[in-house]
DNA sequence: GTCGGCCTATGGTATATACAAGCGCCATGG
DNA sequence: CCATGGCGCTTGTATATACCATAGGCCGAC
């Protein structure tokens, strides 16, 4: 055995987190309890809940105990990231569900958006993507088939449609318009939300090297989803 | 002296780092010089390293020293605009309305985000824009007043707060998060809007030089603004 | 019933100590 | 000359212990 103590009860700790054993909320033992299942000093224990709780995975309150943090993943506004890799690197468990992915005749507000003809057809997928088995977002998403050809042939549990795109259209712009309004009714049953639970709406237009290659409406629930931008001016 | 010893350490190294005393590759004092100059024990100075390195300041190699870690490249093309100004540009008219502005004494929440002592006081200003007599913008800002100590005198129907901070502490970093949340009681009053209505909530932190100069809470209207960003990666 | 203080469990910090492990240097011996 | 091992420095980990701060429940006094 390699790796030291404290690494080894991280593990543990987030081994229950994304096998959903312990779900956000709840209370997970003690440093004293931890102490005698694993046999280790109280402080080795405090390290790696310390340590748990400044990377996001634990809350801590003096007095009370130690809970699973609430999912409230963040994602950045500045960069253009795969959801997949983003869930995966905060050690969660990612899974997809595809709604649905043809090819489709546009509609004039996609025309305009995706700078296709008006009478053409695209691909549409839509897909939820779950974290930790919660939905966490809806994904809509229109593509232009000239840049991406064999988009159906794709199965999108294993690679994201956005993944996909990365690979045969390298992003060269993109443009984002971030809102918040009330869930439809497909967005409430699909993400599992009430009416009143707020949105945070991601219309994402990508660009290749040559035009238009996506255009994507993410749908989050507020209570799980949060943008975070870092930059210097 | 409310902070820990660590975190003194922690603020003592950060310090040398951003004031350019201690350059990237630099090699800092050892655990064990560090324990004599602050007279803590070496354990207190190991973890204020240790979580230097993790949080990307110091880079530490066993046998060897602790170095300032090379400067990891952010960039971005998005903006801090100052709202009157963004209304000015759509040609309609901007007003604010000033709910208070005063010194209180920090939240521990407070305290942590704009790394002052927690039992010192901030400034605190709530104001609300109005764009051509229409609530847009509920402003909830705290400011570190060693950074703007003349902010309450300040006439804010005339200069909105963030544009007088960009003058008096000119902005090197900023960092946004942004969700959907249902108002609270307070902003269903002041932006006017029913408790169905999805708000677009937008936390911002801002440093100057030399630290942490302001946290604002932005609550907008889901149905009155959006933020858009357009970027190449 | 209500209020206030006490008790207990929790996490937060600090210390002294110990040993492990990585790196560089240098003396020693071939 | 070079190789090797010892030594001293560094950081990395682990422990036992101590005391502080906070939250919540409990119980008695009023």
């Amino acid at each position: 055995m390699a790796s030291p103590h404290y690494a080894k009860i991280k593990t543990f700790v987030k081994q229950r987190i994304s096998a959903g054993r312990w779900l956000p909320g709840h209370l997970i033992p003690s440093e004293n309890e931890l102490t005698r299942q694993f046999k280790v000093s109280r402080m080795t224990v405090n390290r790696a809940l310390r340590e748990l709780s400044s990377e996001g995975f634990l809350h801590r309150v003096q007095g009370l105990g130690t809970f699973v943090a609430e999912l409230t993943p963040v994602s950045s506004l500045l960069k253009i990231r795969d959801i997949r890799e983003e869930i995966a690197e905060r050690g969660h468990r990612h899974r997809a569900m595809v709604k649905f992915a043809l090819e489709e005749p546009v509609t004039r507000e996609v025309a305009a958006l995706l700078e296709v003809e008006p009478r053409s057809t695209v691909f549409r997928t839509v897909l939820v993507h779950y974290e930790n088995g919660v939905p966490v977002q809806l994904e809509d998403r229109f593509v232009n088939p000239a840049f991406a050809p064999d988009l159906l042939k794709i199965d999108f549990t294993r690679e994201t449609p956005s993944h996909y795109l990365f690979r045969v259209a390298p992003l060269a712009e993109a443009e984002q318009v971030v809102e918040a309004c009330a869930p439809d009714a497909f967005a409430r049953r699909l993400l599992r939300i009430g009416a009143q639970e707020p949105c945070l709406i991601v219309r994402r237009r990508t660009w290749g090297r040559s035009g238009v290659v996506a255009y994507a409406v993410l749908t989050h629930p507020g209570s799980r989803y949060r943008l975070m931008g870092r930059f210097k001016p």
